[in-house]
DNA sequence: ATTCTTCATAACCACTCTGTTATGGAGTGA
DNA sequence: TCACTCCATAACAGAGTGGTTATGAAGAAT
C-alpha cells in the first residue's frame, strides 16, 4: 500500500469493484458468492478482490474451504476526508455537505 | 463522460492529478503555471488536465493565448455522496462523519 | 483414500495509461 | 508579415489493467 488515496481511489474506480462493496456493506461474502450476480468469471473476481485487499477496503478469513471478504470502511474514510477538502468550492451554489448527509442518515434510519 | 464515477476515482487515482486540483483551489491556472511545479512535461500535464476535463473537475477558456483551467467541484459532491453510503460502517468505532467535516471546516475557515 | 468443492494462480490477449520527444497550430505583438 | 509564446497532438515505449481459459492446491466429506 504505497500511496493509499491512491489505491483507494484506484479501486473505486471500477464499477464492479463498487458493486462487490455493496454486496459486501450487507455482510460477509464468499468469491462464489461475489461471482454469481456479474456476468464474469471466477478468476476476474478474485484479481478484484486482491486489489480491493491491497487498497485495504476488504480483509478475508477462512471459512472451512470458503475465503469469506470482509468490508473495512476505514479506507474509505481516509477517501472521505480528502474530499471534505474541497466542500467549500461546492458549497458555494448548493445545501451545506453536513444537510446532505444529515439527509442521508435519516433516510438509513428509516 | 459515460459513467461519472468511474472518470472521477480514476481521475483522483492519479497524485499528480490530485496535486492540480490542489492548486486549482488557489484560482485558475494556465498550462504553464501548472506544469512548472510538477517534474513532468508539458504534454503530460496536458493529458492529465484532458482527463480532469472528461471528469467534470476542470473548465477551461482562453485568455489570449493562455489556456485558463478552472476547478468544477461538482463531482466531488457527487463522489462523496457516493462515499457517504459508507459512513455508518467507520462511525461504529469513530466520531461522526458530519463532526469531523464541521472540524475541517472551523479548520479552513481559521 | 478418493472425490468434490472452493478458490488462487499462471499464461495469454487486447487495451489503456503515463510518460517521453517532436512537431505544428493559433493567437499576440512588433 | 514575421517571430514568438502557449499549448495540443502525434508517434512511440513500457507498464499496468481486466478479461479469458486451464490448472492445481487445500480443505471437507464420504
Amino acid at each position: 500500500m504505497i500511496d493509499q488515496l491512491d489505491a483507494v481511489f484506484g479501486a473505486l474506480a471500477d464499477p464492479t469493484r463498487r458493486a462487490i462493496l455493496a454486496r459486501l456493506a450487507d455482510g460477509d461474502r464468499t468469491v462464489g458468492e461475489l461471482t454469481a450476480p456479474f456476468e464474469v468469471s471466477q478468476p476476474a473476481i478474485s484479481r478484484h478482490l486482491k486489489v480491493l485487499e491491497r487498497a485495504g477496503l476488504v480483509s478475508r478469513n477462512r471459512r472451512a474451504t470458503a475465503r469469506l471478504s470482509h468490508l473495512e470502511a476505514e479506507p474509505l474514510r481516509t477517501a472521505t476526508e480528502w474530499l471534505a477538502r474541497y466542500q467549500a468550492f461546492w458549497d458555494e451554489s448548493h445545501e451545506r455537505l453536513d444537510a446532505l448527509l444529515a439527509s442521508l442518515t435519516r433516510q438509513l434510519e428509516r
